[in-house]
DNA sequence: GGGTACCTGAAA
DNA sequence: TTTCAGGTACCC
């Protein structure tokens, strides 16, 4: 569930459900995340719980000493809150962290093992340099600055996440069918009028997808798991051959850098 | 910039 | 058996 939509998602619902637990016991099940200290977090307690980028960032504090947790999930990582009377499920395939806090505790499942975790002392040393496209600061302006000069394909400059931060393949799709844009059309060759629609698909898009708490396409549901509803909403995204919501020809599939482009040759010019 | 690699599981 | 998957680090 990895695009800004669904760790939006993940951090809001994990907020309140952390906010104000002391960290008491922290392990690393999978020795591809490697050595992050996370140790050195236990008798912190949780303040708070936000997205940066695709990250979801834990800020956790003692004795009024901020430290940071921000954990990537990648492809296929899940961050599950279990309460504290409820049993550990049977099945623990994939678990590969687990934060136990006063009266629960915090599970990293993650199938592909791409997932990271990193513990800093400041949240600058987990941003991703990008801008966040729902700040206030991507002004329709600013986008026109970040395109400026780029020869890419605007679909692949989507995904870069030294511009914009948080955008994966299906928002980027669904972006560029809102905003009537075609794929591989060159970044720094859109017109003015073309930067204004893309801007207000931005918005709308991951507004909209973040109201429906993101998408989901296996459709799990567990006790305080995320399962999204967007999905309902996709007008182009793997629906290759079916027709476009707007104008009924066959949506199109094609490969831009080795990932699946879905879009609509009548309404993406 | 674009190709390749990293992993595992589900679906074709 | 092969292909595909919501991501990105690292190679020329």
């Amino acid at each position: 569930m990895p695009e800004l939509p669904e760790v939006e998602t993940v951090a809001r619902q994990l907020e309140p459900l952390l906010s104000g637990r002391r960290l008491r016991r922290a392990r690393l099940l999978d020795r591809r995340l490697g050595t992050p200290p996370v140790a050195s977090l236990v008798g912190h307690q949780v303040e708070r719980v936000f997205r940066l980028g695709k990250q979801v960032a834990f800020e956790l504090s003692r004795r009024g000493r901020p430290r940071f947790m921000a954990v990537h999930l990648r492809m296929t990582g899940r961050l599950i809150w279990q309460d504290g009377r409820r049993r550990s499920p049977p099945d623990h395939k994939h678990l590969r962290a687990r934060f136990d806090l006063d009266g629960g505790r915090l599970l990293f499942f993650d199938p592909r093992r791409f997932g990271t975790i990193a513990v800093v002392d400041t949240p600058e040393e987990i941003a991703p340099c990008g801008v966040d496209p729902l700040s206030a600061e991507l002004t329709p302006g600013a986008l026109a600055g970040l395109l400026r000069g780029s020869r890419q394909a605007i679909k692949a400059w989507l995904l870069r996440q030294d511009r914009l931060v948080g955008l994966g393949n299906i928002y980027a799709c669904e972006i560029l069918f809102r905003a009537g844009v075609a794929p591989d059309r060159a970044a720094g060759r859109l017109r003015r009028t073309d930067v204004e629609r893309l801007h207000r698909a931005l918005r709308d898009v991951l507004t909209r997808a973040i109201e429906s708490c993101g998408t989901t396409f296996s459709d799990f549901q567990d006790a305080r798991g995320v399962s999204g509803s967007y999905q309902r909403y996709l007008g182009v995204y793997a629906r290759e051959g079916e027709p476009c919501p707007a104008c009924g020809r066959p949506v199109r599939r094609i490969v831009q850098q080795q990932r699946s482009t879905f879009y609509c040759p009548g309404c993406q010019r």
